[in-house]
DNA sequence: ATCATAAATTTCGATATCGAACAAAATGAG
DNA sequence: CTCATTTTGTTCGATATCGAAATTTATGAT
């Protein structure tokens, strides 16, 4: 937890002067890279419930950094894709983001790095 | 966090049935163990913010699990501890705890065991 | 003794976060 | 086709959680 907690600590902080909180770059960041995505497979990828991806997809809408489209075959699901200002946000504060993960990181020699990769996948997924 | 949210999400889970959140049963099974402490030092030791366990020492109080006492020779700090009853639940529940957590990591070996402790705790310091 | 400063806690305002209950839409068995 | 079931998302109620401002108490310098 102690890990953890330094390591978002520190990606948090770099978000507030945008005033963006973690789940909201997440989001952001994983339709920067992956293109737009359902509420439903947002929950999957950052790992927070549904109930959740309502609320910060409700957050980054009223901020009109993303926007939200029913699905015409299928009325249940919602596309969230990003709007040109939150495309620019997420472009702005990406490059910032990965400098800093990768100094959090640089703790750790690479063979360190491969090896808490190994370790904390076993622990992810039980196997 | 995949690591970080299976395990935390099992502890969570086991709780339950108590009511009792993480931050709630940290607190309890810190002063179970420990004895009685300051709302600062429990902040200390469970990695959240002074501001955070004046919450939940308010739930716990509410629930009658801990008390607050102020220091006669320093005023401005509490001290909690645990009342009987809350006494009775940490005992009740922190062997169940010790066995979810044992069976999770028993998913790695003892000397994987060890090597993520080391990695992590580089990680969690910085050095 | 007095006052500026420091330390411990609380309050405030804002999100996050979850589980459960709900609503709407799709699907599949007969 | 029709109804039960499943899936997707929202709402609700509760707590967590933080940073900043406020409050109370202690301390140290003069």
């Amino acid at each position: 937890m102690r890990a953890s907690n330094r390591t978002t600590g520190q990606i948090h902080r770099q978000l507030l002067p945008d005033n963006l909180t973690q789940s909201q770059f997440s989001v952001l960041e994983a339709i920067y890279h992956l293109g737009p995505l359902t509420q439903g497979e947002l929950g999957a990828k950052i790992l927070k419930s549904n109930a959740n991806l309502t609320t910060v997809v409700d957050s980054l809408e009223r901020k009109k950094l993303v926007r939200r489209d029913r699905f015409h075959d299928d009325r249940r699901r919602v596309r969230v894709s990003l709007t040109s200002p939150g495309k620019a946000l997420i472009g702005r504060v990406f490059p910032r983001h990965a400098e800093i993960v990768e100094r959090v990181m640089t703790v750790l020699s690479e063979a360190e790095q491969e090896q808490l990769m190994a370790l904390l996948k076993k622990l992810g997924t039980g196997t």
